[in-house]
DNA sequence: CGTTGCCTTGACGCCGACGTCAAGGCATAC
DNA sequence: GTATGCCTTGACGTCGGCGTCAAGGCAACG
């Protein structure tokens, strides 16, 4: 099949099997006429590295698994380079997940902390006269 | 003080700083030597950035605080704006997390699997003669 | 014969937040 | 005087993964 055939049946474009080519991920051969001609075995290895895309993995964290489905294992996981590239990604999971936690409650005691502040001043003000809150500049021109 | 200084106080570095001004986050006031000169506001807008920052804000979603406090209010998320983007980061860290941790979960399960694959073909081939799943290309130059 | 559609290479654009280098000005220390 | 160190603007580089446009070739359909 040619490239855009390819591109469809991996679920991408022809632009970004093309990188992959440039990157030594994909093979670059031709048909007569200079087109890229593929097999299936090619969609198999774009497919490898669309679904480790998916996962937010880099091009490049995809290379073992591809070189291990082009040594003809039956699995790009088949070896332990891409073993370890998993373990190494789950490595790194784990620590942003953590880091997005933390984050995330951070940033929650920021917001209960900043609407604490602006009730207290709403009660503080409300009680006199009027609160309205207001910080964009020109609220209503006068 | 210079902009050096400023940089140095708010953690940060002078390029920075201008590329902030350049996007109207920072002011840019100049003594008689053309030199940027800042006073000890301008620091707490630009801690204020860096606190931000820190939290994985981008530099666009600190503007309402920067905003906020040059208009005169006691804190960076004294304004409605701001803790709208306090909500709204929220929710896209909640989701991030939440698409995070199914990732985890998903390579966790190729890994389990993957693991397994190759144990049974350890054990299969383990019985008659010798296993080593080799993958690299070129494992022994014989 | 022309049109359409897929293909080719090459090259620049994009996003975000700066880093880094170049060439030169100002100010202080020695 | 000059060496040092901070400052100035301007402009290009970085990283990743392509998008998009330009200019042209090949193939099939009518």
């Amino acid at each position: 099949m040619r490239i855009g055939e390819l591109a469809a049946r991996g679920g991408t474009t022809a632009r970004a099997v093309r990188y992959y080519e440039s990157l030594g991920l994909l093979p670059g051969r031709r048909s007569g006429n200079g087109y890229r001609t593929y097999d299936e075995d090619d969609l198999r290895l774009l497919r490898q590295i669309r679904t480790l895309q998916d996962f937010g993995f880099g091009l490049e964290e995809t290379r073992p698994f591809v070189e291990c489905l082009r040594a003809g294992h039956p699995e790009g996981d088949s070896c332990p380079a891409s073993l370890a590239v998993y373990r190494r990604k789950l490595g790194e999971l784990d620590a942003l997940i953590g880091e997005l936690t933390a984050v995330r409650a951070q940033v929650a005691d920021q917001l209960a902390r900043a609407e604490r502040a602006r009730d207290e001043l709403a009660a503080e003000a409300g009680v006199p006269g009027g609160p309205e809150p207001e910080c964009e500049l020109g609220g209503r021109a006068t």
